[in-house]
RNA sequence: GCGAGAGUGGCGAAAAUGGCAGACGCACUGGACUUAGGAUCCAGCGGGGAAACUCUUGGGGGUUCAAAUCCCCCCUCUCGCACCA
């Protein structure tokens, strides 16, 4: 055994041993619980980066641990393969995008197995594969038989220089995330996933997924936006027709004063049309286009509008309010149109004391004398309170009120009580061509007409040339587009666009379970054994888009037969960043850390101890490299335990029992068990590996103390093995190669992921004597070792006869003294 | 603005249920071994003080024998959503 530690040889023989003997491979097993352990898969963007060592550094100590404790752990990996990014390099490199994706996930797939995870690969999924998406497209087709997929014209972001939609998280600051053109809202025919069948169960469920963070719940529940209000109508003076508006605030009514609208609101046309302010109109709405982007990158706009020429009535005094454009008012939310009550809403306000709108108080501050008086307010008051100014309202409290006014509005036809979610249907139609086909064919004597299940899948084609302005090469491919209808048989135009790559990231976690099942998307049997996942660990980024929507299609399976769980994810841990120098790693920032070069200095054990023991996961992790070398170094310490004691260690067996150990050996012991038992519950219930290793170091520190000058002692080396057995193998989940190869140099023949983890013997832990604390007014004073079944009153005994303590008080009255047991004694005076 | 989270040495961080603040590591200092050390080992390492002591967990109050931890007020930072009616 060589005596210096050099990681390179010892982890691709472990590898190449690991792979040969397919101990990551795991299959159902009812006689062992199981356990679903999934991290997030990558997209295969060409190399695995720190944030992905990290990642998946911490679930497999978490699969190895638990593979350890007896568990059948399902733990696999893949690809999210299909993606912007994959057209884009190709377009740049010469390349298909196909070629590009599959070159990466070899690439990828040799560093993560230089890494040492457990992975089942014989699971291995990439997205992009027919074998993959034929199910999605069957997953549509089910969907829209049921009305969960429809097609509907809607506003959408529109890059004019990428020639695609984008996605809402693709738009930074109302520009293009690559090519930084101005997004431009189109109106466009679109696929949506009716998400908001779910909301009510989506949002549910928030509160009844304890293993999630709260922060993520929070975050959720933010996006859902549930509100509660009314839906009003206000009727047009002309006569034709109403204008609806959503309102949280039906009490405040009477203060309505006049009406505001979006700038795209559908009704804008007809209510200036023939009025003198047509024109004034037609320019502001222009305008309000154009300066959507300005929109988002100033903080707040300041608040601008137009008169329509048109009125409204006030359904309750009969008012007539003008109509206004307002450069404020989101078509996104509610109804696009607003009842302006300038008294008691702030935006409102601002927009009438500009334009000079009448301004009416009608909510005054509960327990108040007086409202406020219009003129003499500087703001809006935005609390409930009590009902001025409002007929047969007045006196009434804000909540009572919003049921009443809205209960006599209903009366008339003119509103209800009614729920508002911020949450909008899936937009998942991409103009892309690296995607997932939409199964769909237009006919024009059937109209839409889906892909007979049958001819699925609908291949993507590989043999397109790409086109120089990045947009789809679909809808000018022949071969592809031009097909005929299933309906009649007549001539027909496939969909061109692709599904959203988010689509395929919602239902992986399932496929895993049966990857090569071909008799349907999902094999009943093993998504059963196999599903939920019990834990899920990725980052925070998608704490809403890849998380929400995954909840989203899991309901939606099941109540399509093909799941039984309510929930994909039983508990997630969102691991925090790699930052390196106080910034995120990126190339711009030039502080990016390569994983290869890591591992080609340190070994992976060292990286995957350093990611690990540099904070706990799931706050972000500063990158050092100083701190890698510390990790280096402890590896080293450890190697060097076995290597320079080989002969006396492999000489005699561990000890298994306290008996006749002299103190020092008995203490020594105890330290193993009690490490035993400290990395046991950080690793199972906390997921607190920082604390782990540093308990693993301390041992190793107090086992380097104990060999010091003791090499002779015949009593030592039985004791030492067992301690030196307990770091091995409570170290081999976070350093699995160093770990087998010690484990083995120890003349152990199995593999430590097949060794039952260790388990602490109690009385073991148990110390005759232990230390305590003595306090005189709350402040330490003195220490004292004492038997450890020591009781209060015994304790106190101890203290007060302890001569440090004694000098303390002299001759000065005792008031009170607090003994707690195995901790301390508080005198007080 | 709304929501969430976090503030502890020179640095990364520890401290379940209130009970020795700073475990473990990095950096630093001194020593040993050495031709040499950026290897290894030993020792020291929050501030003030020669010491006894004393101060110290963002700031200020409070509860308690005892507070990083519980309560109230304030400050700062990070993240998410953001003119959401």
């Amino acid at each position: 055994m060589e005596l210096k530690y050099s990681p390179r040889s010892i982890e691709q023989k472990w590898q190449d041993n690991w792979e040969a003997s397919q101990v990551f491979k795991v299959r159902e097993d009812k006689d062992k619980e199981k356990y679903y352990l999934l991290e997030m898969f990558p997209y295969p963007s060409g190399r695995i980066h720190m944030g992905h060592v990290r990642n998946y550094t911490i679930g497999d100590v978490v699969g190895r641990f638990l593979r350890m404790s007896g568990y059948n752990v399902l733990h696999p990996m893949g690809w999210d393969a299909f993606g912007m990014p994959a057209e884009n390099a190709a377009i740049k490199a010469g390349t298909h995008p196909a070629k590009w994706t599959y070159s990466n996930i070899d690439y990828m797939r040799n560093q993560l197995k230089q890494l040492g995870f457990s992975y089942d690969w014989s699971r291995e999924i990439a997205t992009c594969d027919p074998s993959y998406y034929r199910w999605e497209q069957l997953f549509f087709l089910r969907m829209y038989e049921r009305g969960l997929a429809y097609r509907k014209s809607s506003y959408v972001n529109w890059c004019p220089k990428c020639q695609t939609v984008l996605a809402n998280e693709q738009v930074e600051g109302g520009a293009c995330w690559r090519c930084d053109s101005v997004v431009e809202q189109k109106e466009m025919e679109q696929w949506f996933f009716k998400i908001t069948d779910y909301v009510e169960e989506l949002l549910d469920y928030t509160y009844k997924l304890p293993g999630w963070p709260e922060r993520v719940l929070t975050m959720q529940q933010n996006w859902i936006g549930r509100s509660t209000g009314s839906r009003l109508l206000f009727p047009l003076e002309s006569g034709k027709g109403n204008i609806p508006v959503f309102t949280t605030r039906a009490d405040t009514l009477f203060g309505a004063t006049f009406m505001s609208m979006a700038p795209e609101h559908p009704m804008v046309a007809d209510l200036c049309r023939g009025t003198s302010q047509e024109a004034a109109v037609m320019d502001f709405v222009e305008k309000a286009k154009r300066s959507k982007r300005d929109e988002r990158e100033a903080e707040l706009l300041e608040k601008e509008g137009v008169f329509t020429g048109s009125y409204c009535i006030n359904p309750v005094t009969g008012w007539k309010m003008p109509v206004y454009i307002a450069n404020f008012v989101v078509m996104a939310y509610g109804t696009g149109a607003v009842m302006a009550v300038p008294a008691h809403d702030q935006r409102d306000f601002e927009f009438a004391t500009k334009y000079g709108m009448p301004i009416k108080v009608v909510i005054k501050p509960a327990g108040a004398e007086k409202p406020p008086v219009a003129e003499e307010l500087t703001e809006a008051f935005e609390d409930d309170g009590v009902l001025v100014n409002s007929d047969r309202y007045s006196d009434m409290g804000s909540a009572e009120a919003r049921d009443a006014i809205t209960e006599s509005l209903a009366q008339k036809g003119l509103g209800e009580k009614t729920i508002q979610y911020r949450l909008r249907d899936w937009g998942i139609s991409r103009q892309r061509y690296w995607g997932a086909p939409i199964p769909i064919v237009y006919c024009d004597k059937c109209g839409v007409v889906p892909v007979p299940e049958k001819d699925l899948p609908v291949v993507l084609p590989l043999d397109v040339e790409l086109l120089e302005n990045g947009g789809s090469p679909l809808p000018v491919y022949e071969p592809f587009f031009k097909t005929t209808c299933p309906k009649c048989g007549g001539a027909a135009r496939r969909e061109t666009d692709t599904m959203d790559t988010f689509v395929e990231s919602s239902w992986y976690f399932a496929r895993y379970t049966c990857p090569g099942f071909d008799q349907g998307p999902l094999d009943g049997e093993a998504v059963r054994y196999w599903l939920p996942v019990n834990q899920y660990i990725g980052g925070i980024e998608h704490a809403v888009l890849h998380l929400l929507y995954s909840r989203f299609f899991v309901k939606t399976l099941r109540d399509l037969g093909y799941l039984q769980e309510d929930e994909p994810f039983l508990n997630l841990l969102t691991q925090g960043r790699v930052i390196k120098d106080c910034f995120k790693m990126s190339k711009s920032k030039g502080n990016v850390v390569d994983p290869d070069q890591m591992i080609r200095a340190y070994g992976a054990d060292t990286v995957r101890l350093f990611c690990l023991f540099a904070a706990p996961p799931e706050k972000d992790l500063d990158w050092s490299d100083q701190g890698v070398e510390g990790s280096f170094r402890f590896l080293s310490r450890m190697w060097r335990l076995v290597s320079e004691n080989l002969d006396a260690l492999t000489s005699v067996a561990p000890c298994s029992s306290g008996a006749g150990l002299s103190k020092d050996l008995a203490q020594l012991r105890r330290k193993a068990h009690q490490t035993i038992k400290k990395v046991t519950e950080d690793v199972r219930e906390r997921f607190h590996f920082n604390t782990a290793i540093a308990a693993v170091m301390e041992l190793v520190n107090q086992i380097y103390q104990v060999l010091e000058g003791r090499r002779d002692d015949p009593k030592l080396w039985p004791v030492m093995r067992e301690s030196i057995e307990a770091v091995i193998a409570l170290s081999s989940p976070m350093v699995p190669h160093i770990a087998d190869e010690l484990w083995h140099a120890l003349g152990h023949r199995g593999l430590l992921l097949e060794t039952p983890w260790p388990k602490w013997d109690e009385s073991a832990l148990k110390a005759e004597e232990i230390l305590v604390v003595v306090q005189v007014n709350g402040k330490l004073r003195s220490r004292i070792t004492v038997p450890a079944d020591a009781t209060d009153k015994e304790l106190e005994a101890f203290a007060l006869n302890d001569p440090r303590i004694r000098e303390f008080i002299g001759d000065k009255p005792i008031r009170k003294v607090v003994a707690v047991p195995r901790k301390l004694v508080n005198i007080v005076m």
